[in-house]
DNA sequence: CGCCTTTGACCCGCGC
DNA sequence: GCGCGGGTCAAAGGCG
């Protein structure tokens, strides 16, 4: 906890709940410096050419992993793996210090969201998802030692299920955006090996931005539409 | 009363 | 083809 408070690179690993509102995180949190809302973190790499390449950014370290390729309906499974340093090397989650923060930014999932969901689905609808099951949005995933499970990032979001996952000795909860139009997930969950850290993956980007949704503060600009 | 959470059922992808 | 596991739906109930 206190190691939170520290640090001013790890000041991006802040888990809302210690900050103050006005920085309440945009997504993806572990991407922008609460004190800097406008700027994004230094990275050794451009964020977009990580994109093109695949790969997993870690906010303190500087690190650079490649993402094992993203099976389809990969879920939490690989992208959770890729996100606590697993990917090639094989590294627990264990392993990876407590105060790490790591995202993972995926290309290929990052076809046309507005395909992917329609809401309520018919059963007619329903058999297109077959198709639309393929596409994916872009995925970012990070892990912060928390008591609480889900973080105040800045937007609203609303639970819609909830998932005992194998492996796991805690559930995976299912988060989307309130915001209409706004088709953003989340999912959080906390890691069976250390019940401490919760791992909260988004999938998607916002079309608003947090103000839009609390109005508490005007600070936020269109930066975060980018996500 | 509206919004949210809970939870069981259902669907789909994937491995065998 | 079958079973398993993940992801989503939607009804029901709770809460402010």
């Amino acid at each position: 906890m206190q190691a939170y408070m520290e640090g001013g690179q790890l000041g991006a690993c802040l888990p809302s709940f210690l900050v103050p509102d006005h920085y309440a995180f945009p997504l993806p949190l572990p991407l922008q410096l609460p004190s800097q809302p406008n700027k994004l973190l230094q990275m050794p790499f451009d964020q977009e050419e990580a994109e093109n390449h695949g790969v997993m950014l870690s906010s303190d370290h500087c690190g650079l992993y490649q993402l094992p390729a993203l099976p389809l309906g990969c879920g939490s499974g690989a992208a959770s793996a890729a996100c606590v340093g697993k990917p090639t090397a094989g590294l627990m989650p264990s392993t990876i210090g407590a105060d790490e923060v790591c995202t993972s930014v995926t290309k290929g999932c990052n076809e046309s969201a507005s395909t992917l969901w329609k809401g309520s689905a018919t059963m007619a609808e329903r058999g297109k998802m077959k198709v639309r099951r393929k596409m994916r949005e872009p995925r970012f995933c990070f892990q912060t030692r928390s008591d609480v499970d889900v973080l105040d990032d800045g937007y609203k979001w609303r639970k819609y299920g909830q998932k005992v996952v194998k492996n796991s000795l805690h559930p995976r909860s299912y988060f989307r955006c309130t915001h209409s139009n706004c088709r953003v997930k989340k999912r959080v969950e906390r890691l069976s090996t250390d019940c401490r850290m919760v791992m909260t993956t988004y999938e998607g980007r916002h079309t608003h931005s947090p103000c839009s949704d609390d109005a508490s503060s005007g600070d936020h600009t269109d930066c975060f539409s980018s996500f």
